[in-house]
DNA sequence: CCAATTCCAAGTGCATTACTCGGTATTACC
DNA sequence: GGTAATACCGAGTAATGCACTTGGAATTGG
């Protein structure tokens, strides 16, 4: 029941590129540096946000990454999603396409399943990236500085 | 986000058991053949739940296994942490032992993590097997056989 | 033109999962 | 007392998925 690096670098990231809005474009070479993630592998993660257009990408020279949104408009659970998939914790009460098991007791356990996945779902959707703004600039309330070191 | 095997089995196998609770000792082989599950494997994930006094075994030919307490008191979340271990979604907010990240703005992101981790709990906390029981019962109303079909 | 960047597809090493296998200990039943 | 049925235990293994890496091509500011 572990959310995968994608997940976890994903909304780091997103709170970085966030942070770092109103500077304009943010190239992955600097989310990498500041976060600590390898710049492939963000690179991967980046394509899977854009395609989910919680992105915009500014190609080229001094080209980099913006939000597509506002932060308030951007919540944890889109960007957990478009990483990882659906957050059910069993495939059979995936939102689309779930898989079918042929037991009728199934049934029964799928009861806890969705359970499950309804409040994870509820609690990703209850948050945005401006919450985690608030919340960063309430926890390190010197300065921005901070944020690099 | 996916369960595995071992929560999935296990809560099904621990249904099976509460089911079939008033019969005396239920053998894994029994179990292993209702809910098509290696049984070879079932006893691995029998160890963990006897380890955490969730069922008592018999041992000895007839033996098996049974609850160790009434399907009221046994819940959901207590099958699947004593399977699964911590169903915390990032080991930054395991309930014992948290692992420790240097970063600062962990903290922030940690903020979700332990939203998410909070919800999960409260809600495999609040079912128990009783409540699976009674489900099952509504769903499949006609008779226990349907249960072997 | 060149360097910096995004974009893309494929490959790789490692860890974990989901089992299997072989054996021992215990006990009901004949 | 023997035997079959069961729980118990530890090690081994095949497959899978994760977390990247690699090697490029395309785009664009300076």
């Amino acid at each position: 029941m572990k959310l995968s690096t994608k997940g976890r670098y994903g909304v780091k990231a997103m709170l970085d590129l966030a942070l770092h809005n109103s500077e304009g474009q943010v190239s992955l070479k600097s989310i990498a540096e500041r976060q600590e993630i390898s710049e492939n592998y963000l690179e991967q993660l980046f394509a899977s946000l854009r395609k989910a257009n919680l992105v915009k990408s500014i190609r080229g020279s001094q080209g980099g990454y913006m939000l597509a949104a506002e932060p308030a408009n951007i919540t944890i659970g889109s960007i957990l999603r478009a990483l990882e998939g659906s957050l059910a914790p069993v495939d059979c009460v995936m939102e689309t396409d779930p898989a079918k098991c042929k037991r009728s007791d199934c049934c029964v356990t799928k009861f806890v399943w969705q359970k499950i996945r309804d409040s994870i779902n509820e609690v990703v959707d209850s948050i945005t990236l401006e919450d985690l703004i608030n919340e960063y600039k309430k926890t390190n309330n010197k300065d921005e500085l901070m944020f690099y070191i």
